[in-house]
DNA sequence: CATAAACTACACTAAGTCAATAGAGATTTT
DNA sequence: AAAATCTCTATTGACTTAGTGTAGTTTATG
């Protein structure tokens, strides 16, 4: 029931891109540091993001990414099953990545009516949240850490 | 996000325990045929439960496996922990195999805030979800199916 | 126009996981 | 004693994961 590394740093790129959205473009060296991830490595994932419409980049110098949409119109859902393919647990109640499975018969197979209900309940979660909705929290996380300390002076 | 084929197996073959709660015990390789599950990978399995405390068994001519509590107080949950471990999707929200992660601050991570609602989801359906609740959406399930021949008559 | 920062593309690998399979045995009923 | 069954450890082949390596191409800037 585990995301990858690769999806969790997709997010964590996504999330630096949806913060500084304004900006025209972040370099890739600027998203690897602030958030601790493998450059090579992020490059790839980056470059997956940008075959899937989610980000778009400029080269040389003064390059790096930046979102390819406004980022309340990316959903974790989208992301997330771009890079790691379904969100179901098992593949006979996946919608888009479908296989049949190897029990005796799926239409009255009690395991495959709780595991719909288990995607449902993920999926529910990770169509309606967005990068903007990440950002949201972020900043939101940011002010409970600090407030205290403002209402202090 | 996936559950492996071990995870299915093992709640395929605890359904068929289940359903036959009564009686003293099933021989391996009746569920392995009921089920289409290799005999060899089944019995490893088995034996996974089995050091659980879920099953236990009997050798010899007459041997077999039988659940070890009753089916009400076995939860998925605890099977799929068991076999798979953590049900969050990233280890950093999970409650009995925590694990850091590498992000700068885990307190005021977007993402495992996130995260943290899709493990909640998740456990909170199979928390609630017993080997008998499985038997009886399998019951119902053939009965939904039976029924409207019956009616037809 | 040279340079350096940045992206692009493709290949490679070490380690780990998954889904079995193999082989040798231990137990127990008949 | 025989046959069916569970027990235990090891091994295997395919695949995935999380990177690294090498060799470029592009472009702003001094």
């Amino acid at each position: 029931m585990k995301l990858s590394l690769r999806g969790e740093y997709a997010l964590r790129a996504l999330l630096v891109l949806g913060l500084h959205y304004k900006q025209p473009v972040i370099p890739i060296q600027s998203i690897s540091q602030q958030q601790n991830i493998p450059k090579r490595f992020l490059e790839q994932i980056l470059n997956d993001l940008k075959s899937a419409g989610v980000v778009e980049s400029k080269r040389g110098v003064a390059g790096g990414y930046r979102l390819a949409r406004p980022p309340e119109e990316i959903s974790l859902a989208t992301v997330i099953r771009h890079l790691e393919g379904a969100l179901a647990p098992v593949s006979c109640v996946s919608e888009r990545f479908y296989e049949k499975c190897s029990c005796p018969d799926e239409s009255r197979c009690a395991i495959r009516s709780v595991m719909k209900e288990v995607r449902d309940a993920v999926v529910s979660i990770m169509d309606k949240l967005t990068v903007a909705d990440l950002c949201a929290r972020a900043r939101r996380l940011q002010e409970v850490h600090a407030g205290p300390l403002d209402f202090m002076i």
